[in-house]
RNA sequence: GACCCCAUCGUCUAGUCUGGUUAGGACAUGGGCCUUUCGAGCCCAGUGCGCCGGUUCAAAUCCGGCUGGGGUCGCCA
């Protein structure tokens, strides 16, 4: 029976490269209705944080991965101890300085990687190999080895950075006797400079992803995108039907680089495909714990926001900044923006506010169709009242469609900020 | 330094196993269109098989070397 694992440390959060180590795991046990288990190596008493704990699950539950049994090696140490006491008694480790080391028999190690093929270590960097510390803590390949073993996983899938650990941990499979299981080893997730992602190059874990606003399923679908394809030159595809598709020899060797500009697309795609009434709740739950919704908001009104909206932007956190003029008064212009205002149409705006506020239903196409008429009974294109119209409503020179958008804020606020047009022009005359 | 992994547009990749393609797609970039703006949408374009040698009628594809990039060498995991 195929059975996997993904075995994370409470020392950080969940990170980009572990949430893909999850996920290649998971679809690989889902597609051979195997089991996949969460082993939490918190052997480190000092760096192990609760916090980082539920954080991490927290992180594997939002992206979609279920698991079917978590273990924790804190609570395995009893096992450890055991099992290095038979190494002891086998004459294949022994106690020094308050530890017990593990002798490697030096020979040439092979190992049948699934990913990579044949890889051949000729020696290893040392003799011995501390695998209980003197504070009777198991050391990582020992604790590692004895658990994959003890917990029949039949296939160590994990991070390319782990290919130097598996010829020792063969050696301690075979000195406990233990049934070897098969290996794969994923290629690691650069960052844009080449190295090792880090935080000098943007956001590095997944809970920093959710909190700017980026989707579960985008977030998969772009991490599948590092090193599988589906083929067929698709690139949005669900983790529903990637269960069914997906093949870990086809997984790729090499190392990929994070682009934010990807993602950004994804998840852009993503937005657009949902239904308001998804993005609403998605977006009231994100705008909430980012305490940035006014206290008297309108699911309604919400809903008419994301319409406007979800077109255009790539992340929620775009809402923010783009969407800020629908929820809070914008009687300050961009800078930049003030450029359109150079000529004084008080006159023509006046008209319009006194159109506007004859429509009984202030819908999209009545105000299309007034906008125009003041437009043109007033001698003016039609541009050039929309320019500043846009200006005097949203604040900035570009957004989206400036009828969508009164209909959007509504009649009231739209002759508000028009007034308030008015009083910048006045203001700057007199 | 030792051991190991990797190598197709700037980036992610299809193609490599089973040699024969105008080397395909996407992101990004540039240009154009639309038009009420745009960072939205639509259209078009450019750029790539790291290098050298071998095998072969034929090499991105098979073999060797080189170069380049990456990883690991903790009583961290």
């Amino acid at each position: 029976m195929v059975k996997v694992r993904f075995a994370p440390s409470p020392t950080g959060y969940l990170h980009i490269g572990g949430a893909r180590t999850a996920l290649f795991n998971w679809l690989f046990a889902r597609r051979q209705a195997g089991e996949f288990i969460l082993r939490i190596e918190d052997t480190d008493q000092e760096r192990s944080t609760k916090e980082y704990l539920e954080e991490i699950l927290s992180s594997i539950e939002w992206l979609g991965l279920n698991w079917d049994g978590i273990f924790y090696q804190s609570e395995r140490f009893g096992q450890y101890q055991q099992h290095a006491q038979k190494l002891i008694e086998s004459g294949k480790a022994y106690r020094k300085e308050g530890a017990i080391f593990f002798k490697y028999e030096f020979e040439q190690i092979q190992i049948n990687d699934l990913i990579r093929g044949r890889i051949v270590f000729k020696e290893l960097p040392k003799e011995e190999e501390v695998i209980i510390k003197s504070d009777g803590s198991p050391t990582y390949n020992f604790s590692c080895v004895v658990d994959d073993a003890l917990m029949a996983i039949s296939h160590v899938m994990r991070g390319e950075d782990h290919i130097s650990n598996t010829p020792k941990q063969i050696l301690m499979y075979r000195a406990l006797g233990f049934d070897i299981p098969q290996f794969a080893h994923f290629p690691l997730i650069l960052s844009e400079g080449g190295g090792r992602l880090s935080k000098r190059f943007g956001a590095t874990s997944i809970r920093e992803y959710r909190e700017e606003g980026y989707l579960a399923e985008a977030i998969v679908n772009y991490l599948l995108l590092l090193g599988w394809s589906p083929g067929n030159n698709r690139e949005i595809v669900s983790l529903d039907e990637v269960k069914g598709m997906f093949d870990i020899k086809n997984v790729n060797k090499t190392a990929a680089i994070f682009s934010l500009d990807k993602l950004n697309w994804v998840n852009a795609e993503y937005i657009k495909s949902k239904h308001i009434e998804e993005l609403a709740d998605y977006t009231e739950r994100y705008l909430k714990s980012k305490g940035l919704l006014p206290a008297n908001f309108d699911r309604q009104y919400l809903r008419k926001v994301i319409g406007l909206f979800k077109e255009r932007i790539s992340k929620l956190a775009d809402l923010l900044d783009w969407g800020q003029f629908c929820f809070y008064n914008t009687y300050r212009y961009n800078p930049d923006a003030e450029e359109v205002l150079k000529r004084d149409l008080s006159k023509e705006v006046k008209v319009l506010i006194e159109k506007f506020s004859a429509v009984e239903n202030f819908n999209r196409e009545i105000i299309e169709k007034e906008f125009r008429a003041v437009a043109e009974t007033q001698g003016l294109k039609a541009r050039d009242l929309v320019h500043p119209t846009r200006v005097a409503l949203t604040g900035r020179k570009i957004g989206p469609g400036l009828f969508e958008t009164m209909e959007v804020l509504g009649k009231k606020r739209v002759i508000e900020r028009l007034q308030r047009l008015l009083e910048y022009w006045e203001g700057k005359n007199g």
